[in-house]
RNA sequence: GGGCGGCUAGCUCAGUUGGUUAGAGCGCUACGUUCACACCGUAGAGGUCACAGGUUCGAAUCCUGUGCCGCCCA
């Protein structure tokens, strides 16, 4: 006999399964002409650490549709890798570096920190590769890639090459966001910005030969003092009259549409100007007639002579009305010095320290140039005033140190031409964005066109393949080139310099093969590229492009991508572009936007924050199903999810909440049994002594015991197959269903749950998916079919259909749940392959998938099994009606015994009168309702009666009598009555109103209406019973009383 | 400033084109462990669907406005 542990055994269960799927590469795809594919990239996950919870989902929800399609029949391929993260991998590198070691990159070089990021990123592509194996990803783990690899780096080189030959790249100045600790421009989107105190300091610039009646000087405002050495303006508006009139007509309408508690802050604002009006404008006006008089100013401290310019940059509504301009240094000031042509002075050098430009302060970190500056202007009495001021500051999300904007060389790939297409593929269909709101922020975002910066100032990533030459002709070029298609250049801008580009290998001194030309050196550019330039190919390079690889012909494009909506821009649209500019191809047809998690405050999950949960420890502790059945749950249409996160007390498994407070703690003290664990937060070795206390979560514990639930279906359906030996449904049709009502129920329900399941995996409703096979494997195959099956059993005749049709139930729920949860249902479908291997279902006949021998041989794993298609033929509305009144008579008879708090096990004596037509189709199942209800049951009939005195109730059509010569509980019967009377009439008169009102039978459709009418005619026969058994309570209990029981006296006199 | 999303049971969430007596899981209450499963079973309590208007015979659902929370862009 097959006896399996009460239990089921998850940890034991994931190393036997990933050894059986590893073993026979069951995850593995070849190309192969003519099959149906289905192909995914992975978003690859970056080796800056682990994954966390948020990656799990989205790799489960890949794994869904990969294992879901793979059944069905196609060709599958999930590719899987990781990024490099160029500048996210190199700071962590640098921190702890530095951290450890008090080094900085300088001091190692670049060859020795790239070796040690290298190192850092084999330890964590490591981990991240074991943790989606953990997971149960199907990826191909053959087919590994990694965003640096020699593949991808081949595949860089050439769409570089590419654009840069079309003209697509160009060399630019930009105000960069400069992180002075990491030394590297960053996007603006590794900013986070932070409010700190400063100060506002007033300084006094000297105009240079004022006019008569002119001033001698004006005020400046500035929260950065030393940015001053780069001014090269001063700008004042050139007609601050109107500029007043404008922003007062723009507050009073504002004033107008805005709500009355905003007026007096409106108001004071308006006040303002009127102030500013008397007492700054026409001083304003001077200045901006002296402006375009071409008057100068002198700088402070470097005594530079810069021009004050009119631009409207100046607000004369704010400050002093004159603004400082500093190009190099500042955003708005840059735009200025583009208008009004100033030159722009860099006083900044990478490091953070001043440039030589900065004269004096040349060398001075930024901190003590701003002291010293400060100073400097005291002393020489050009310091007006200084205000403390909160300061909103641009802070590096990878180094966590302020921001200095920072005028650079940059290399751009113009979006002009690339975008277009990338544009058209969206909002022509061609790729669907799911949930289509989605698709507003990739067309707002492109639609820009702004063009992409694309270097980087790091070590760690695909270095740009641009040399630089300056002193040559293009015919000395084209000689030291010659016959090399692979090398393209253009001119630097100036008459003699060229930058040459190349999609060659470069050699082992970093050089083209021609080291100079003419004498002149060829200087390779020392930045790397955006490492979102690697990850826009990823589609086509890890496939094999530019080679016409045939996993490239075969796999793409790709079908699905699966992805957070933060990327949706920095990821997705640039690999929209890439693709199609390298292969003429859209990389997938659709983008699935899961949602993301956060925790019990709303904020979400990050190992800085301490409130992240590691996908490992619930896989350990509760199972990688119970993981994943929790994760598709979460996966809704609509909603990002929110998951209150708890300690385990590693010593008594205790949960406790992980509050704002103590998730940073190293080491907590379990509420419960007061032994402290350790977090991973523990540094000292005391607290790295102790055990560790997992953050875990509830919402994980349904998942854990479906598995449970179904593991011990299973037994129990083991338990009875010993003499079992058919199960060949293979060749089954329609007719074939056995003609039991149960039966007919139950493939009635694996019809259309198949159908919905698969409709809902489909159309990316993942949580819906796992709801439906929960409701109906734990509420009817479990609790409704299987006890049914329990006294069917026990009869020799009717055993053998039993048997076969609870195979057909389990073996399909096993199948449609198999893509959410692997490990068990894997597991399950190895035990049942040892005690039912004949079994064959209707649907494994046809479409043979790759690694199963179609109909002669059940698949050897079910990840290889044939996807359920249950034809439609089978769905009986009928048959589920008539279940549903089995079902409700059931759940009458249960409802009146825990009522009466009748003894659950004791058997009562029960009798249903119904018509005749109810009757035949509940006799069959009289044994059942015996076993189910724990009852002796009467025939059912109309002529049916139940003894004298009996609880009664009435049940679509039926009437049930339960003998209660065990009633213990009338009074509260009689009570419960009473409530449930005044509800139904409450009901019945609502509806009576509804029914009767004119409008309502008019308008509404016939349908409509009728089923109101049956819904009222049914409430009102309940509500006859109802009260016909209140009475006869009322009756019994004052017989009751009349016999003996004094104690309920008092209640006799409150009923008379 | 512009855009998007959310507000439904103590908690976390479903609720398809308006037609309900508004659902699930967890938690809670009562009862129950020889009979697949206590990681379980049976029964139960628990909601003014954020608020205010409107459309409609009928609104959690559609429209307008308000409030609070979150995110994106500038």
């Amino acid at each position: 006999m097959h006896e399996l542990p009460k239990h089921y055994d998850h940890q034991r269960s994931q190393a036997r399964c990933r050894a059986l799927w590893d073993t026979a590469r069951s995850w593995h795809a070849e190309p192969e002409p003519g099959r149906p594919v289905f192909s995914i990239v992975i978003p690859p996950p970056n080796v800056t650490g682990a994954l966390h919870l948020g990656h799990a989902l989205n790799s489960t929800l890949q794994d869904v549709l990969v294992r879901t399609r793979r059944m069905q029949g196609f060709l599958t391929l999930w590719m899987p890798g990781t990024d490099h993260a160029g500048i996210a991998t190199q700071a962590v590198v640098e921190r702890r570096l530095l951290e450890e070691e008090k080094l900085s990159r300088h001091d190692l070089g670049r060859e020795q920190l790239v070796a040690r990021i290298w190192s850092w990123k084999e330890q964590y592509e490591k981990r991240i590769l074991s943790q989606l194996r953990d997971l149960g990803a199907s990826c191909d783990w053959d087919r590994v890639r990694f965003t640096l690899d020699d593949r991808c780096a081949r595949a860089v080189r050439e769409a570089f090459f590419r654009l840069f030959q079309r003209g697509l790249v160009r060399r630019g100045k930009r105000l960069v966001n400069w992180d002075t600790f990491l030394q590297t421009a960053v996007s603006d989107d590794e900013l986070f910005h932070e409010q700190v105190k400063g100060h506002f300091w007033h300084i006094r610039y000297d105009i240079i030969d004022p006019k008569s009646g002119e001033p001698a000087s004006l005020t400046v405002a500035t929260t950065r003092p030393e940015t001053l050495l780069g001014d090269t303006a001063v700008a004042v508006h050139p007609t601050p009259a109107k500029a007043l009139d404008e922003a007062e007509a723009a507050l009073r309408g504002k004033r107008a549409s805005a709500p009355a508690k905003e007026h007096a802050e409106i108001d004071l604002a308006i006040q303002d100007l009127a102030v500013r009006r008397r007492e700054i404008l026409p001083g304003l006006e001077q200045l901006a007639s002296m402006a375009r008089d071409g008057r100068r100013v002198r700088l402070p401290l470097l005594g530079r002579e810069i021009p004050l310019v009119a631009d409207a940059w100046a607000q004369p509504g704010l400050g002093s009305g004159c603004v400082k301009i500093t190009p190099a240094h500042d955003p708005n000031d840059y735009e200025v010095g583009l208008r009004q042509q100033l030159p722009m002075i860099n006083i900044l050098m990478p490091n953070g320290t001043l440039a030589p430009e900065a004269g004096p302060y040349a060398g001075l970190t930024i901190q003590k140039a701003r002291t010293k500056v400060v100073a400097d202007l005291d002393a020489a009495g050009q310091l007006v005033q200084i205000e403390d001021r909160v300061i909103e500051l641009a802070h590096s999300d990878r180094s966590k140190t302020p921001i200095e904007p920072f005028l650079a060389d940059q290399w751009f790939i113009r979006m002009d031409e690339l975008a277009q297409p990338a544009l058209d593929a969206v909002r022509d269909g061609h790729v669907r964005i799911v949930p289509a709101r989605y698709a507003r922020s990739y067309l707002d975002w492109l639609g820009e066109k702004r063009d992409w910066p694309v270097s980087r100032q790091l070590w760690w990533g695909h270095r740009i393949p641009i040399w630089h030459v300056a002193g040559v002709q293009e015919a000395d070029l084209a000689a030291a080139f010659a016959g090399r298609s692979t090398v393209s250049w253009q001119g630097d801008g100036s008459d003699d310099g060229w930058f040459v580009c190349s999609s060659d290998e470069v050699m082992a001194d970093e050089s083209l093969g021609v080291h100079a030309i003419n004498g002149q050196p060829l200087v390779r550019d020392p930045d790397v590229l955006d490492t979102w330039f690697s990850s826009a190919l990823w589609p086509h390079s890890t496939l094999g492009w530019p080679e016409s690889t045939p996993e490239l012909a075969c796999f793409y494009p790709t079908a699905t991508l699966v992805t957070s909506r933060d990327i949706i821009t920095l990821w997705v649209a640039r690999m929209v572009i890439m693709g199609i500019f390298d292969t003429g191809k859209i990389p997938f047809s659709d983008v699935y936007i899961h949602p993301k998690i956060l925790d019990r405050y709303g904020e979400t999950m990050s190992k800085s924050k301490g409130n992240g949960v590691d996908p490992v420890d619930v896989i350990d502790t509760l199972g990688a199903d119970a993981l994943r059945f929790a994760l598709a749950g979460m996966a809704t249409e609509t909603q990002d999810v929110r998951m209150p996160v708890e300690f385990q007390c590693p010593h008594c498994e205790a949960r406790s909440e992980q509050t704002l407070a103590n998730r940073v703690l190293p080491r907590i003290e379990c509420p419960k049994c007061k032994k402290p664990f350790r977090t991973q937060w523990a540094q000292t070795s005391e607290d790295l002594a102790l055990p560790r206390g997992p953050a875990v979560s509830e919402r994980f514990e349904a998942g854990r015991n479906f598995s449970n639930k179904l593991w011990n279906a299973t037994r129990f359906v083991l338990m009875n197959l010993e003499d079992f030996s058919g199960g060949d449904m293979s060749q089954w049709r329609v007719a074939d269903l056995p003609p039991a009502l149960e039966d007919r129920w139950l493939a009635s329900r694996l019809a259309s749950v198949s159908r919905d399941v698969t409709a809902a995996i489909d159309g990316y409703r993942f949580a819906e998916a796992s709801r439906l096979l929960y409701g109906f494997a734990w509420d009817e195959f479990c609790s409704a079919y299987l006890e049914l099956c329990k006294s069917r059993l026990a009869d020799p005749v009717l055993r053998p259909q039993a048997q076969s049709m609870l195979l057909l139930g389990l073996d399909t729920i096993l199948r449609l749940l198999h893509p959410i949860m692997p490990f068990v249902t894997e597991e399950i479908w190895q035990h049942l392959r040892e005690a039912a291997g004949g079994r064959r279902m209707p649907w494994d006949t046809s479409g043979a998938l790759a690694s199963s021998a179609g109909s002669t041989s059940l698949a050897a794993s079910i990840m290889l099994a044939h996807w359920p298609t249950p034809p439609a033929e089978w769905i009986d509305p009928t048959a589920e009606t008539r279940f549903g009144t089995f079902l409700a008579v059931v759940a009458g008879i249960r409802e009146i015994r825990a009522r009466q708090n009748g003894p659950p096990r004791t058997k009562l004596n029960v009798a249903i009168r119904t018509d005749a037509a109810t009757a035949e189709l509940l006799s069959p199942l009289h044994p059942a309702i015996e076993s189910m209800a724990a009852v002796n049951l009467a025939p059912i009939g109309p002529d049916a009666q139940g003894p004298a005195g009996a609880a009664t109730a009435g049940v679509l059509g039926c009437e049930i009598f339960v003998d209660m010569a065990l009633l213990v509980d009338g009074d509260a019967e009689i009570v419960r009555l009473g409530r449930e009377n005044d509800k139904l009439r409450g009901l019945i008169a609502a509806k009576t109103a509804k029914l009767a009102d004119e409008n309502f039978a008019a308008r509404a459709p016939a349908a409509v209406v009728e089923k109101e009418r049956n819904q009222l005619v049914e409430m009102e026969s309940r509500l006859a019973k109802s009260i016909a058994l209140l009475a006869e309570f009322e009756g019994r209990r004052v017989r009751l009383d009349s016999l003996k029981m004094p104690s309920v006296v008092g209640s006799l006199e409150h009923l008379t």
